[in-house]
DNA sequence: AATGAATGAGACTTCATTCAT
DNA sequence: TATGAATGAAGTCTCATTCAT
């Protein structure tokens, strides 16, 4: 039920909007009376604040294990690859909504997870410093910039896929080349 | 008297949230009390879409203009340069508060801008167009894909701006150097 | 399992008031879930009237007990003296919560009680006629008003008695002496 | 408008206790709707606390103001008998509901009271320390308990002079007879 | 005997909005 | 133009109570 009441929450947050997401109207979603609510969580924020924390702990979870899964001698390029991949495809997934939530709530509350998602940025700061170390990406890199960057563009992304209907695989690789080689024809 | 209300709310949202921004507390902003606000307005919702509207419109003014203003023969290089110089500086910019506003929006007011929203897309979509055209971008982009996940990631910077202490102007470079070479060592 | 029930209930009025005394604290207290109250009461009010009931009727009980069990020719001094050593020393007893309790509730429960209340008063009544018959106590006084006036008092120092640390022995004394002779120095 | 919701507010503790007190009853008892109230108040809280504010503040400036307005040799049971009378009209007035607030409400708000309350309560300790120290009253009364207890039995009277229909002078005139010379027979 | 889960009523409170002045 | 005062809807939350298990 707990899970249930999660589930019905974030879907509202993210159909909807923060706004919308009363108790009441959660509680409709699982068939049930906003004061019941009451017996499963102890108030409307820690029901937020653990879509947060599972949606913002999955990610983290997924995309590290991912990279910790490949060889030893993987190249830059494919770490790169399949970290992307799996983010993405997390911020897309069908019952992945919880990642969809953090950009719609109000920043009181954003503030709170802050920390978490600082940790998830190491993540990306780490394999893109690993791919400058190896020489496989140029070292003239601001991390502290490019980090936020990259990861602003892939998390917008798939508020335009609806539109464009581009599968999350398509826009991993979008992501990949372009940051990669750039757009720059060849000279 | 109806600017000020618009700059008052929407600092308001900026910084502490579109739940933040009630009648009340934008009136106590321009020393007011709630109900003198409807002498100007007709409702809340009418002062929140003049914000969005007249962000959006500014900035798709700026950004036009400086194109237009560039010499034919401009490189793409230049044009992309000056398009992401104004963009980024406009996020940033003291009084240009209007542009952090849409992310915090309900998606029922996010959807009402939308189609001015998309002119704006456009204006990016024919630049980038304008480089593979002339052969100084690669053809080989899905620029549906291309501008959301660019400017995407332009918008999100201003966030983490403040913690790192990065410029505009470095932003800009950083973002108009990437997109167009990549970050991957030359080979 | 009754009793512990109306004693945890009884605790909580009287160190936390009325409102506090909520189903589920006295469960927590007597280590239960709220609805298996049910199982021994009917419901909450019939707790909290049984607590009253409880409350005056061992009050009455001790109180008269003690004075039927004074010698036939005992003083009027004395039997005062021993009437007010027993309620006093009622109220503060370690277990003698239920007298606490009064004070706390909401008077639509309150006047439930009041016919036990008059019957206890009345106790006091007739001590104090019984003085008044046999010349120990002056015969101008309008018992209609003095038995509340009196117990009034009596009833209020327990509040006061933990501030100022006295035993019940000296408050008795006290209201005793004070009652008998006043407080006017001898003319 | 303020002061009609304090009255009401006062009246409905008075008349059926702090439970029933209840935003919408005394919204509904001066015609207005609950929500009305937070224009005049910033809660519930400010209102009962200005009303215990109000009660004790004006009883202390009656009674004080009585007794400096006593000529220099007014004799201390002159005093007494003033004070007192002040005191118990005080208790009893028509429109001074606001004293008979303070007994219904739950201890954590009782408690908010009782810097305030000691002041009054000093205010009685003084009186009796004068006739003690001018030998017109006894000077073995540890007026710790002497104060507390005598004043708790005034402030019990009103709950029960409804019933026997006496007036606030006879209540005074009972109290402070007993208080000075006892009920004891001459001896 | 006891509990997990739910309910409905109602509590305080906030807010956009209205309107006479 | 602006405000004081009020409203109605809705929000979060608490609580006594019920009932199947």
């Amino acid at each position: 039920m707990r899970d249930e009441i999660l589930d019905a929450a974030a879907e509202i947050i993210v159909r909807e909007g923060y706004d919308a997401c009363t108790m009441r109207a959660v509680a409709a979603l699982v068939d049930m009376k906003a004061g019941s609510l009451y017996y499963h969580f102890r108030s409307k924020d820690e029901i937020v604040e653990e879509i947060l924390n599972q949606g913002i702990e999955t990610l983290y979870a997924r995309v590290a294990e991912t990279i910790r899964g490949l060889p030893q001698e993987a190249r830059f390029a494919d770490r790169l690859s399949a970290a992307v991949s799996v983010h993405v495809s997390s911020l897309v997934g069908k019952d992945q909504t919880y990642m969809h939530v953090y950009e719609h709530l109000p920043p009181i509350i954003k503030r709170r997870s802050r920390k978490m998602r600082e940790k998830y940025a190491q993540l990306w700061h780490d394999l893109f410093a690993g791919g400058i170390a190896s020489g496989e990406a140029a070292n003239d890199q601001d991390l502290q910039l490019l980090v936020p960057y990259f990861l602003g563009g892939l998390n917008r992304v798939p508020e335009w896929m609806r539109a464009s209907g581009a599968s999350s695989e398509q826009v991993a690789k979008l992501a990949v080349a372009t940051l990669l080689d750039g757009i720059g024809a060849r000279r």
